[in-house]
Parts: structure tokens; sequence; C-alpha cells
DNA sequence: CTGAAAGCGCTTACAG
DNA sequence: CTGAAAGCGCTTACAG
């Protein structure tokens, strides 16, 4: 019931390829026809079927997304600036969730392959590095955030410094006077965790302060499994005073441990978060922490993986988006 | 350079079709042919092209979503439901955010219909109810979520009982010993705001107080308009002690242009939400609000899209989700 | 139980 | 400047 390329060109009165032309704005084409293929197109309401396109030319104008919880305002915040990127490229987009376990990872990969997206966007919770590999090499480009790997051709990356932000994370607290410092540290799943604890560990040494392996804690990174870890970090070990957190819900999570363990934030225990979302600045105290721009993060990879798909052939470096630390109440 | 049906039939030694009988595990086959198929199919990896069968059976296994604004804890977690019930029913989806404007709104309806998407889940911004009846009509299903439509085919829809937790709001601040009640109402753009701002004319009238309509101030609801307004709405009329929201985000802003004006939470000036998200919980002083189960609310507009395809003929009714006060200290 | 033909709606060489 | 043929990778009747 849709109208097609061959009702257009009969109305038209000139043959398929004609309306081809015009509608992909490519050969010579006479203007009196142009016209005429045009008011046809205008009339019917003509509008090209992507799909059958697709099939020709095996680009079907879709990326896919794979996050890890885009429930975490992380992610959609990283989501907005990939979807107007997007868009603005002329891309639409397959959003999935793997809530960063390995077997929805994998079958959201598939189901893309499946779709024959043009390339991926992805937030890798777990993936053998020679499986992505492979996967590349079978199907589409895939750009990986937050996790270096060994570059390779057909996969790029986007990365912040993470262990930089570490780094400003914890010179601030030994600025500040402390020399206990924890961490609740991500789900050792999330590859990025890594990132963050180098950053984390290697600071505390060089500060030549102790660096106790009961100190870091690691959990899925969502509020309330920050609070948990929080109350046993801090009841456990008294004597820490100073807590780094791998990400801002960790760091809420640890606040409202210190309330329920009536230590005062930052007095008797400094707090301090990172990825700066909203909500960091919104509780009480409001939270110090790292910031990286996620809009923007989100707007580099989709550019990154454009240019990829539009030169196969080129050698693109890594993007490494900077890091700063906003310094609130809670350290 | 991807293996296609072919490859396998060469493989298995049958014809195309056979392979397509299998693979859809239609029609009979022997069971010796079956094996040798399924062999092939295992060894070469082979995965049927959605696109070429899409082509011909019209049906792409996708469904399109079009939000408001993803940045939005509420439809993050809408998105969350909608995506977990998507794939336990064989879905992908395309993420669109329409930024609660009629043009990208319109823009991303025809680009899901290019893509042949089976159907699309709707928060309109404004939209032409007309506009939209020949939209369905045209192309795909839709379900439009927290608007109330006339009825039609095509055309499903999922609510939430807004007015009654609009009602449900003053009635709590009333019995609190309000008298003076204003309201941050959403942008009007959002079609769901009218039934919020009903639910509040509606019972404010009933229990006899004052409706004035400088009062009630229409923003777009993100923080900072509600603290813009909040600070016009209390300054320009101190009488006024309470105020609802129309959601949470807005309601916060009202928490932080009461700090600025010195006016305590609840005491000076009693503020009520709407939605329930995370930050209504983690806020000072936590939000009294009104709770919607937000992910539910997405699984159902899946769960209600899937059997308008299963049966485009099925006169399906609105579904509507209960909503429930949950008090904390803001009022 | 299995296969050959036609076609979904386009584009890609190739002619003229 | 324009068109006829072949084909992208499948499925849908229809035969046998």
């Amino acid at each position: 019931m849709p109208v097609t390329m061959r009702d257009v060109a009969q109305k038209a009165d000139v043959s398929i390829k004609t309306v081809s032309r015009v509608v992909n704005d490519q050969g010579e084409v006479a203007n009196e026809t142009r016209e005429r293929v045009s008011a046809a197109i205008e009339e019917l309401g003509y509008r090209p079927s992507k799909l059958a396109r697709a099939l020709v030319t095996q680009r079907t104008d879709t990326l896919g997304l794979i996050v890890s919880d885009i429930t975490n305002p992380f992610f959609s915040e990283f989501s907005c600036g990939m979807l107007d990127a997007s868009q603005a490229q002329g891309y639409d987009v397959f959003l999935c969730n793997s809530g960063a376990r390995v077997k929805p990872e994998i079958r959201a990969l598939r189901s893309l392959a499946d779709h024959n997206v043009d390339g991926i966007i992805l937030f890798p919770s777990w993936l053998n590095e020679d499986k992505l590999r492979a996967f590349v090499e079978r199907h589409r480009p895939v750009v990986v955030v937050n996790r270096a790997f060994e570059e390779h051709p057909g996969m790029g990356q986007v990365l912040m410094d993470a262990r930089g932000g570490a780094k400003l994370a914890v010179d601030h607290l030994v600025s500040k006077g402390h020399t206990a410092i924890g961490m609740l540290a991500g789900y050792a799943t999330y590859p990025d965790v890594f990132q963050r604890v180098c950053g984390f560990r290697e600071t505390v040494v060089a500060h030549g302060l102790p660096l106790k392996d009961e100190w870091i804690i690691a959990v899925t990174p969502v509020i309330e499994q920050g609070r948990q870890a929080a109350l046993q970090l801090l009841t456990q070990h008294p004597q820490v005073t100073a807590v780094f957190a791998y990400n801002d819900l960790l760091a809420v999570g640890a606040i409202q441990a210190c309330r329920e363990l009536e230590r005062r934030v930052p007095d008797d225990c400094a707090i301090v978060g990172f990825d700066n979302v909203q909500l960091a600045a919104l509780i009480t105290p409001p939270l110090t922490t790292v910031h990286v721009d996620k809009y923007e993060l989100g707007w580099q990879a989709v550019t990154l993986l454009v240019r990829m798909l539009d030169d196969p052939e080129a050698e693109l470096p890594p993007v490494c988006l900077d890091v700063e630390l906003v310094i609130r109440e809670s350290a």
C-alpha cells in the first residue's frame, strides 16, 4: 500500500532509474524531467524505503549504542550527546541496555549486527578483547568507550582521563590532611574501574601514605551498594577518614552511610565522587567530584565512529577527554 | 562477504527454500535433512539477514521510542522498562529525543517510518490529533503515553492517573492546613500537564480555597526553571505557603528557591512533587511526591503495542496506572 | 518432504 | 540525458 518508486516513475512517465537519480541527487537529469519527478514525489508523498536501499548498499544509516544502565545519569547524559550527534549526521540509533553483564552484551552485539547497523558504540562490561576483535572483523566497526584496548583496525576508542581524575581526587584529600583514604571501587566487571583504581593506588603511594587492600571495596556502582559498602568500610576500619568513590552514585551512598554512622561529612569523613552528574550538586552536602563532560563524550564517540565509516582505512587515534575537580562541600 | 542462505544451501546440498524452512522452523522437513542444514548453519556461523526478510515480510522486529528528554530520570526509568519488555518480545528499539518540540518530534516519526519500525511509542509534546491519526493510518501503530486521545484504531494509550495524583497532593497540603496553594505547571506543550493542572484546580475548588491564575506558573520542567519560577511565585505572592509541582525536577527547583528566600521547607513553604524519581528521596529535605511506577509504565506500553501488532483488529482500551502519595519531609 | 519461480523496493554497472 | 537487466538476501504461493 505504501507508495514505491515504481508508482512515482509511472506518474512522472519516466523509468525507475530516473526516479532513483533524482531521489539520490546523482547523475545528470534534465531539469524538466527532474521537476516532473519531484512533483510526482511530492504529490504521492513518496519516501524511499531505507530497507530496500540498505539491502543493496549495505548501509542502513543506523548506529547501535550499548550502555550498562540507561538509568544511571552518566549514561543518559552520554546518550543525549550521542543521539544529537547521530541525528546531525543522519543516523538513527538503536539503544540496548546490557546491565553490565556479559551475556546481554553479546546478545546486543549480535542483535545489532543482525539489523546491519553501520557501526556500534559500546561500553564494554567485560568482553574478551579477542572476541571483540573477531566481532569487528566479521561485522561492523565498534567504538569502545571508557576502556583502553590495544589499537586495532575497525575499533575506535573514546576515553576520559580517569587516572588523572583519580589523582586529582586523592591530591585534594591529602591537601585536606587526610592520611587514611579508602576507595569504593566499581564492580570489577566495569573495565574503566581499573583506571580509577590504578590512579588511586599510584597517588596514595606517591604521597607515602598507607595503601591497604581492605580499604578498597568493589561493588556494583549504584547508591544502595555504595551505602552498604561504606557502612562496612567505615565500621570495620574506623581509622579511615576519607573515601574516594568510583562514581557519584557510590559517593551518595557513602554520604548516607556517614549519616547513619553519625559521621559528619566532611569533618569526620570526606567524600569525593566521580562523573559530576546532576545529582552531585543537589545532594546534602553537595558533592566534591571529578567532572567529565558526558554529553561531549557521547558526541565525540559518534564523530569518531562516523569518521571510521567514511574512511575505513584511516588510523584514528583514541580520543581522550580531560577531567577536572569540582570542589563543593563533601571534601 | 557475510554468509548467506545460498551458502548454507550449497553446503548442505539442499535448496534455499529448505534452509529457509529450518531457519524459520516451519513446514515439514525430514529429520536427516534438518540436521544437515543445522550443521551447515552452525559451521558457517550463518545468521539470517533481518533486512532481506523485512523487505518481504514487512516486519522489521523493531520498535521506536520518542521521548521528550532522555536526561530526565522519568524517561530513563521508562526507557529501561520499555527496553526490557521489548527485548523479552524479540524487538530492538530505536531511541529518539524530541526535546519536547514539535518539529523534531515529527522528524522522528518520519525517520522511524522510513526505517519501517513495526510500531512506535510516543510521548507527544504537542501534535495535532488529526496529524497523528493520519500518520497512524499511513504508517504504523503508535502507543501514546501520558496523553488522553480520542480512541482510534492503530492508536493505543498508556496513562497514569495524573488527575488523581494531583488530588492526592492537594488533599495532603490542605490537611496540613494550607489555604494558599500555588502550582508550578510544566511547559504548556507537554500534554499531560493538562491533567495535572485540572486535578489541581478541581481539588482546590472542591476545598473551597482561592484559585488564582497568577499562582499557576508554566515552565519547562527542569530544575533551573523550577527555581526561577518558584522565586517569582513566592516573591510576588508571599501569601502562598504551599506549592504543587508538575514534576520532581520543578519541585527540587522550588526547594532551592525556598533556600534562597530563607523560607524553611516545609514550615514556611510546603512542596509536593510528582513522579517520585530517585532524586526525590535524596534531596534535602526529602520530597513528598506522587509515585508512579515508571518502569512498569514502559513495560505496559510495549505490552499494549505488541498486542496491537499481533491483532490489528482488536480494540484495546487505554491502560491506566495507579499512583500513590509518598509522604516524606517537604510537605 | 523438497524445489523452481517470482517478487519485496531499491541500486549498480552497462548501453544507447 | 535516459532506460533495461541483474541482483541485494530473503519469503510466498505453487508444484511435484
